[in-house]
Parts: C-alpha cells; sequence; structure tokens
DNA sequence: TTTTGAGTTGTTCGA
DNA sequence: GTCGAACAACTCAAA
C-alpha cells in the first residue's frame, strides 16, 4: 500500500496564502493532495456562459500552476457530486485526514455533514477551519448566549471582541508549514467538459488602495463615481482573505469599511442561526402579504424597463457587468418589493443568478431588509421614490446616462406604474396584511 | 422581571 | 426653501 496522505479540499477560499485550513492539513506532517470538485447539482442550474464559473476556473489554473512550479504538486478537479467523488478518492486506502474551511450556507453545511458521515465509516477524520469570516456562529452573542438580530449591538460587541494581533495573524507560508503530495497528475478539467463557455463578463481585480478605503463613506452613495473595491467576488471566492481586507480596513481613519465586513459577518451568523429564513420572511406574518407577482412586470425590472430611470440603470448595469451599485441595489429591491408587490424571493433569486459577488446571507438579508420583513428592517412605509433618489444620489444623470443609452429618447419606455398609486397601493398591502 | 431607549440607508405634508 | 412631525407600532438589548 502506498503511503498515507491528506486531503485538502478548496471551496470557497482559493488562495494559496493565508488560508487556515490549508497551512493546518500541511501541518499535519503528512503530504497534501489538495482537490477542488465542481458540483454538478450546482452548475446544472447555471446558465451555459456563467462568469462566477469562469472565474473560479481561472483561479483553479492560477493555484495549478503554481503548485507545480513551487512544490512540484498538482491540483485535483473533480466534476460531479461531493459524496460520490470522496468515495473515489478514498477507495485507494490510502486518505488519512480530509482538511476544509467552513462554508456555513445551508447547502454546503448538509453537503458537509453527508461527507464527513461517509467518512467516519471509513474512520477518517473530517478536520474544519474558520477561514472566511473573523467571528462565525455563536462568537458574537449577547450575554445571555442568544444571537443578535440588531446590527448596532452585534457591531460594537464585534468591535469588543477584535483584536487584531490575535484575529488577522496571518498564516505561515505554504512552504513552511509542510509538504503536497509529489508527482501525481490528474486529468485537467476544461470549461468545456462541463458544458460551458467561458463568460464575457469579467471579475475584476480587486482594489484595496488606501484613498479607496478613506474615500468610502463620501463615494459609496454616489453610483456615478463607483468608489468601490471590487472586493465582493474575491470575499465571496477567497481569492482575498477577509483578514487581509480587515487590515485594510483598520488602517483607515475610517470605519465605514470595517463596519461593511461587519454587515457581512451579521448575516453570515443570522444565517447560521436562521437558516429558514433563506425561504422564510424573518418576521412570519410578512409571508401574509399577498405579492402580485406579475411576470411581465417582473420581465421589465429584470431588463430594466420599468420606465424609472434610476432603476433601469441600475438594472442594466448589473446585466451587463454583474454588479450594481449598493445604493441602487436598495432602490431596485425596494421598487420590486414596494411598487411591484414582487415577493423579494423572487429579486433575490434574480441577483443571485445575476451578482458575481452573490452572497447566499448578505442577498437573504438585504432583501429581506427591503422587503421589510428582516432582521433590523426598514419600517413597511418606508418606500423610497425612485425620483427623489435620482435627486440626491445621481444629480447630474451621469450613472443614468451610462447605463440606459436611450433615456431621453422617445424609445425609453413609459413608467411602468405611477409612484404615487403604487405607494399607496403598497401601504394598503402591507397594513392589512400585517393587522 | 421590568423598564427604558433605540433601531443602516425615506418620504410626504403642512407650517 | 426649510423644518419637524407623522407614517405604526413593535421588539430588541441592556441596565
Amino acid at each position: 500500500m502506498a503511503d498515507s496522505h491528506c486531503i485538502f479540499w478548496f471551496r470557497r477560499d482559493l488562495r494559496l496564502t493565508d488560508n487556515k485550513g490549508l497551512e493546518t492539513a500541511l501541518k499535519s506532517g503528512k503530504p497534501v493532495l489538495p482537490i477542488f470538485i465542481f458540483d454538478k447539482a450546482i452548475l446544472e442550474e447555471l446558465p451555459e456562459e456563467d462568469a462566477r464559473v469562469s472565474f473560479i476556473h481561472k483561479q483553479l489554473c492560477k493555484i495549478s500552476e503554481s503548485l507545480k512550479n513551487d512544490h512540484k504538486s498538482g491540483l485535483a478537479v473533480f466534476h460531479g457530486e461531493p459524496e460520490a467523488i470522496f468515495k473515489r478518492l478514498i477507495s485507494e486506502g490510502t486518505v488519512a485526514a480530509v482538511y476544509t474551511n467552513r462554508d456555513y450556507e445551508p447547502y454546503a453545511r448538509k453537503r458537509d455533514q453527508a461527507v464527513e458521515a461517509l467518512l467516519k465509516e471509513n474512520d477518517i477524520p473530517f478536520h474544519t477551519c474558520k477561514d472566511q469570516v473573523i467571528f462565525e456562529k455563536s462568537e458574537v452573542v449577547k450575554d445571555d448566549g442568544d444571537p443578535y438580530v440588531v446590527y448596532t449591538p452585534y457591531m460594537k460587541k464585534w468591535k469588543e471582541h477584535f483584536e487584531p494581533e490575535k484575529h488577522l495573524q496571518k498564516t505561515d507560508s505554504v512552504s513552511d508549514a509542510g509538504d503536497f503530495l509529489r508527482d501525481r497528475d490528474f486529468p485537467w478539467i476544461s470549461l468545456e467538459d462541463m458544458g460551458f463557455k467561458p463568460s464575457e463578463i469579467e471579475v475584476p481585480d480587486y482594489d484595496l488602495s488606501t484613498s479607496l478605503i478613506d474615500n468610502y463613506e463620501d463615494t459609496r452613495n454616489f453610483p456615478a463615481k463607483d468608489g468601490t473595491s471590487h472586493l465582493g467576488p474575491h470575499l465571496r471566492f477567497g481569492t482575498i482573505s477577509v483578514r487581509q481586507a480587515a487590515k485594510k480596513a483598520l488602517d483607515s481613519e475610517n470605519e465605514t469599511f470595517l463596519n461593511e465586513l461587519i454587515w457581512r459577518e451579521f448575516f453570515m451568523q443570522i444565517l447560521w442561526h436562521y437558516p429558514e429564513t433563506v425561504n422564510n420572511a424573518f418576521k412570519k406574518k410578512y409571508d401574509r402579504i399577498p405579492w402580485r407577482n406579475k411576470e411581465e412586470e417582473f420581465e421589465k425590472w429584470k431588463n430594466g424597463n420599468t420606465g424609472y430611470q434610476l432603476v433601469d440603470a441600475g438594472m442594466r448595469q448589473l446585466n451587463k457587468t454583474g454588479y450594481m451599485h449598493n445604493r441602487v441595489r436598495m432602490l431596485v429591491a425596494s421598487f420590486l418589493c414596494k411598487h411591484l408587490l414582487i415577493d423579494w424571493r423572487w429579486g433575490e433569486a434574480y441577483f443571485a443568478e445575476k451578482l458575481l459577488d452573490y452572497e447566499q446571507a448578505s442577498n437573504v438579508g438585504n432583501w429581506q431588509w427591503a422587503a421589510g420583513s428582516g432582521v433590523d428592517a426598514a419600517p413597511y412605509f418606508r418606500i423610497f421614490n425612485p425620483m427623489t433618489q435620482v435627486d440626491k444620489f445621481d444629480k447630474g444623470r451621469n450613472y443614468i446616462r451610462q447605463w440606459v443609452e436611450e433615456v431621453d429618447t422617445d424609445s425609453y419606455p413609459d413608467k411602468i406604474v405611477d409612484h404615487k398609486e403604487a405607494r399607496e397601493r403598497c401601504l394598503e398591502t402591507y397594513k392589512e396584511a400585517l393587522n
């Protein structure tokens, strides 16, 4: 029998530096076989061209290259059902342990439980590490042990607990930590093998320059300025570690950026404690709202043809680039739920399909916020006025003109609903349902 | 247990 | 144009 080795399973932590689980695996003393699995169940739901699949694939190529060059090792990439692949991997009898970083989404939790059970049957330990957040699960909770469901006290407690020297400690460099399994070749899987084409939409590199972070508070409300770090997708796929991002946030005099990272963790712990909110309103009676759910209106919203300029600009930016300015996200979400009375789950699903920085915890949390049904949500009578939002945040209409070329011509669509009427209809509907 | 103050991001209306 | 109140209570967090 060949010598035993352990496995490190990459998921949403696609980097070789400052990767807690990888470091732990290397320190086990056994050679490490790094693997990635394209999960068939997830891929089947996606269109032929998906920017995120392309991005993951590209990152895997990079990781594989540097493993080859620096460690004479390779990355084993699979396409299939995780459990079945692990069965195959352990069938040789040489796997001593499996290491991975924890993932808190309901689907991932279920998947990991199944894998863990399978490994256990074969007496193989499954070690998981905290990597994608500074604080997870119940690390920041109220004194009585219950989770926070209001952001501000959570944020304060988070900061109380936070010790940069301890929590931002970088992992050892890969070469110092241990060895990879060498000289094993695996067939490489191309996008085409999995039925995908390279996407025309590219994930932009992140920019953590100081000026950007220091000015974050000034620019974050003005979509035309696009003062964004593009950090979202990189935190999503782990091409940057949250610790490195937090370090940058700390260097800034301005806490706004750190607060955004804390929002991310706030929603992650909400999802951890309340996984059912993926499909159900956090405030249960909001599930009594009789959504109108008009398909043709949903289509217009998706395509940016509502006749409300800022809404349309946002949706078109999303469709073209996989990104939408946060200020505008709030508006289009409010518009869908309140003006059109379409179920927040429809909007959530559309964002899930399009956003490069899609993060289930934040997306569900923020959609429920917009609908009024979530934790710490906007009161239901707070209804954005799409015209007023233009005056406030895109006065020069630069953002609008950038994304809606025909905005000042006859071919631009009429308003899908009258603002005043829609507003009153919403207030009545909510009031009635929540009584 | 009870009390108190507070809660991401707004809009409208009337003075 | 500017300002404060109303919009609706409710529930959370902490003392």
